[in-house]
DNA sequence: TATAATTTCGTGTGCGAACACGGCAATAAA
DNA sequence: TTTATTGCCGTGTTCGCACACGAAATTATA
């Protein structure tokens, strides 16, 4: 393990002074073609990485960088969970001059949207990490960002179509297999799989469509009645016809974070032998976990994304390296019995 | 959120210059005591941080931490993977000028424990990580280590007795629990559940009664038969004659990481109709987890204790900060489904 | 009172990188 | 030949902290 090599020992192998070899590194120019192209050969061959400490402590620069997630409420605990683990990061990265600039929207207003996007662009960070959540706008969106060169992080949901630096999320698809298999316990033949979906005025589905296919998939060839409904956050009325058409209903997977309510349904009309499954580790589950109305939660780990997000802009923007395109997030399975290592 | 101060400003405030603060910081002497309280008052009432960049860049100093863990091979691949954390943790170190210095000994062996940890106190490292395998043995160590100012930090099990920085590991009783519940699963009354200890000559097993103590806690009151036997590493003879004696067992719970031996037989005897469950994602475990001769694997996130052991290291002996006395590991379930998110 | 010993404090340098500024040479324009 | 203009490159300073060194102020001793 040898000593990383400095710029002061680039200029000695190549007789030249700090100042040049700075110069090549920066592409500052005013540099002979000759010995720039040596200057380069000795940064290859010894694999020059510049002392990031150096770096931050001499640059009086501020990184910004700029975050775009719905805000949370009480009817949508969500997202203060990535906004936690953004807030994180960011006291982890204080040392290193790197500010950040949150802008929220209704999750179900593309107006603010667009509203809150203007002015994040006005800014002009040096990096975004955003939630995906319209697809047209983000479309007009990321367009601009890559029209001024600024990298940008998707976050818990992905549009690959855009050229994103990365996303950072879980695999709907996989939590589905993995739902299937927590929905599937305890069950007899024949028994009913009720799939709820609470998606509100949410529109951007896909989300909620993979996790739905990989649940559908799990159950192929295994001999369960499955039924799909969809529901708006008000549900009360039609749940009640739901369960009084299917008595043989023994285990829910909801397909969102508002898996509470359905517990709360359960509650109400003690339910207790119909098994619960849904998403996230939101206050109001847990709460529904362990009174063991829900039997499962699959956490998608949504405060370690957010600050997964800003720590990749730190490193794609700042130390310059090149990171992977895609980091799924683990499938935890969340039970009473471990519920209390998930928390913070 | 205003700037830090600097010990330049705590100079100006207290009307001296940056030597005398820095001699107070440092405990140097040579102050007065007026002005000494003084310093100290601002540096109180303005919370002041060293900037750790401009720290690390000055120190030319290298802080090295010593490792003492138990080497893995064939017969017990286990500590292979807190390795792989720990080498992570040095590699993003590597900016501050942290070396860290492995010793390795055989799991069965307290004499080359003790040659090993002979060694690393002649080398008079900064900190320590350690397996705290052998309890007499770890007992004079960690009291040479207290003599010598050394810091040290357990991984993986504990000895509260004595004065460690700090604990990381799981909370074996609440594991015990967790493979409980998933013991249970799809279980029908009076169906028998076996509990394997693989302890070898394994001394430390503080750690595996915990592990029991906490199965047979969710048992309590509920109406299934359970039985315990302790096995050595080649067990197939005996192991032949527990089944054949208890034709009624669904459930197997294997209290260590050498599940995958019992998965080996289930599959020989073609037992898949036993449910099978056991610890670590250790790759032969994740070989029948896929081939579902074992249902759920729990994981202590071994990997993720090497590099947290060294990161708190850091924390204590490079920036001074404070940190929890234990640092309990989330108790993460493992199926066929979500097992290729935990790999790296 | 003069000198030595000690306490108390300030100054200067270096860590590695970034960048402003200025200097020297070669060439172009006067 | 003199004066600009450019191309190419070196020097010096800064960031915040640590620490060596030495200077001043205070106290002790002759």
């Amino acid at each position: 393990m040898k000593k990383n090599i400095r710029i002061k020992d680039i200029a000695k192998k190549a007789g030249v002074s700090v100042g040049t070899v700075d110069r090549v590194l920066h592409n500052r120019g005013e540099v002979s073609v000759v010995t720039k192209e040596k200057i380069l050969s000795i940064v290859k061959e010894f694999d020059y990485r510049p002392n990031i400490l150096a770096r931050a402590l001499t640059l009086k620069k501020v990184y910004t960088f700029a975050v775009l997630i719905p805000y949370a409420d009480n009817n949508n605990p969500y997202w203060a969970y990535p906004l936690k683990g953004i807030l994180h990061a960011e006291q982890n990265l204080k040392d290193y001059n790197i500010k950040i600039e949150k802008f929220f929207f209704n999750q179900n207003s593309k107006k603010e949207f667009r509203i809150q996007f203007e002015n994040l662009i006005k800014l002009n960070p040096q990096g975004v990490l955003l939630a995906p959540v319209f697809s047209d706008e983000v479309q007009e969106f990321t367009s601009k960002l890559q029209g001024n060169d600024i990298p940008f992080v998707f976050i818990n949901s992905d549009k690959t179509n855009s050229k994103r630096l990365c996303f950072i999320g879980q695999d709907g698809f996989q939590s589905g297999l993995v739902a299937g298999r927590l929905a599937s316990i305890n069950l007899n033949k024949n028994d009913t799989i009720l799939v709820v979906n609470i998606t509100g005025d949410y529109k951007s589905k896909e989300h909620f469509v993979n996790r739905n296919n990989g649940f559908s998939h799990y159950f192929k060839e295994k001999p369960y009645k499955i039924i799909q409904i969809e529901l708006k956050d008000n549900f009360t009325h039609v749940f009640d016809s739901v369960i009084a058409a299917n008595p043989s209903v023994r285990s829910i997977y909801v397909t969102s974070s508002k898996v509470y309510k359905v517990a709360e349904y359960l509650k109400e009309n003690s339910l207790k032998h119909i098994q619960l499954i849904g998403y996230d580790l939101i206050e109001a589950n847990v709460k529904y976990l362990n009174h063991e109305y829900i039997d499962f939660l699959i956490s998608q780990n949504s405060v370690k994304q957010g600050s997964k997000g800003i720590n990749y802009l730190f490193k794609a923007v700042v130390k310059n390296e090149t990171i992977e395109k895609q980091d799924l997030m683990p499938i935890d399975i969340i039970t009473k019995e471990n519920v209390k290592y998930y928390g913070a």
